[in-house]
DNA sequence: CCAATGCATTACCGTACGGTAATGCATCCA
DNA sequence: TGGATGCATTACCGTACGGTAATGCATTGG
């Protein structure tokens, strides 16, 4: 049980919270391919959600700090932040490691070959 | 919004949402140290927790296959399924590998040096 | 300048989920 | 063999969370 008095919930507890959200990982996933997208650019991929949905994952988002807003014109542009993804993902998954190195070698490779965006 | 009736969830959506609870990422990790643990030992270490918690939470990642469980007298032994864990995160963790180059090679050297319990 | 655009914020609602209590069912031991 | 142990399962409750609707506030174009 938690209570709203109390933070002692891990940084890595809120990540995974945040993270248990199909459509917020899938705002990842689209911020993560195009490096930065506007709020409506974002909203043509979830045609079943109004603005306000689209805004409130958007802030929990930041709030987790996974990504940053920066005003352009009355535009406002959603960059993706990785070094916070992997900060609190792979520590977490380093307790695992031991039980996938064959899968963690082509995973290593892959980020190797391609580039990020910008 | 989700609908009992309708099973549209994707294998990682399930993942994330088993994932999402602190108190089952430490029973994963608990196992992933250990290799196997009784349900008693396991509930040692959530003082927090009666039987039943527990057990349910046991459910869930019996649900989601990341352990599997096994009877050994009247007690119940559980071992944790790592490939499960890693097949379903690491194709999603591929899309931001490009952004982690660094990290992900620490962390492979990790799983090349240490040896999973068993 | 003033209506329209782009987005944030708040209030509110229903469902999902974590928790406990109660019950039951094997298995072991004295 | 009968009570105790170890665990699963079910029913039930309160809170957290995802969703929409309503409102407001900059910014921009006509």
């Amino acid at each position: 049980m938690t209570w709203w008095w109390l933070t002692l919930a891990s940084a890595t507890d809120d990540l995974f919270r945040v993270l248990a959200d199909g459509t917020r990982r899938r705002m990842l996933d689209l911020l993560a391919e195009h490096g930065s997208l506007t709020v409506s650019q974002l909203a043509e991929h979830f045609p079943d959600l109004v603005a306000s949905g689209i805004s409130k994952h958007l802030m929990v988002l930041r709030a987790a700090g996974l990504v940053s807003a920066s005003r352009q014109g009355r535009r406002r542009l959603y960059r993706i932040e990785p070094e916070v993804l992997a900060s609190a993902l792979l520590p977490w998954l380093a307790k695992y490691a031991p039980y996938w190195a064959g899968a963690l070698e082509r995973l290593r490779r892959l980020a190797e070959e391609a580039e990020p965006p910008e």
